[in-house]
DNA sequence: TTAAATGCAAACGCTTTGCAATTGA
DNA sequence: TCAATTGCAAAGCGTTTGCATTTAA
């Protein structure tokens, strides 16, 4: 479902602006920053503003149409809804993210469930760790 | 081991604000902010200031004396280091944290290095969720 | 036409920092 | 004594907000 489909269906207007922070989030090869895509938008709206990109990500959220990451930097990032979850494996040395089918976190949630009787939400996980060519480095 | 010894051997000054720093911690039912820490150092000793309280954490932290969570909420969290490790179930509706003993994350560990070949850190890790509680209020 | 959306500037909350004064060892 | 530590004030950074202006529908 088109971001803007969804946006025009459910009455929110479809401004330049918009346009261009969905573009940015489509566009981006992996997870992208409020400022990145700011950035983005400047270059080509030179009196846009960030706050703007921060009230469309707001509302892109609240439609699910984009999730919020934080992978523990000091700044969240934003992707674009995907039907099929994936999750988020980031070296703390060289900063990949690899990405994690959420296949791989289906044991840990049943024995959450089953264990601790908590139903764990584990649609946007980051996983610190080391990835191998950061550890053949290291070795 | 304690905070006071560590500090001493390594040769940094043990000062009263450091030492109610280090009693907040320990004194802590849970993970503390530094915000929560300052009101207790504030109490007894006026004059302190909140930077003081970040400039010990950070030490803290260096001499892994002290670890900081980020349960997603606006600021940070600290605890004092155990030996044996353990993680977070938070629940999204109540903010109730549950510990969970880090053997429930073993599998995890495991199918991360054999498939993604990436050595994961699983020290500190909160999951967000819906304790059972709060899913029978629901239900 | 008009409510929704924007730009701007200022504020916010948490954290960090420069610097002069204080203090533990 | 004197370098480490502190208090203070200000800045830094990402994010949010109030308000007047603009604009999509």
């Amino acid at each position: 479902m088109s971001c803007h489909k969804v946006l025009q269906e459910k009455g929110y207007r479809i401004t330049p602006q918009r346009m261009l922070v969905i573009e940015a989030l489509h566009n981006a090869d992996s997870h992208i920053s409020a400022e990145e895509i700011f950035q983005q938008l400047h270059a080509r709206y030179p009196y846009s503003n960030i706050s703007t990109v921060y009230r469309t990500l707001e509302l892109l959220k609240k439609l699910n149409l984009v999730t919020e990451t934080d992978f523990g930097e000091e700044r969240v990032r934003y992707h674009v809804a995907e039907k099929s979850h994936h999750h988020h494996l980031v070296c703390r040395r060289c900063g990949r993210v690899i990405d994690l089918d959420e296949s791989a976190l289906y044991p840990l949630k049943g024995v959450l469930l089953r264990d601790y009787d908590f139903e764990a939400d584990l649609r946007h996980m980051a996983i610190s760790g080391e990835c191998s060519e950061c550890r053949k480095k290291r070795e």
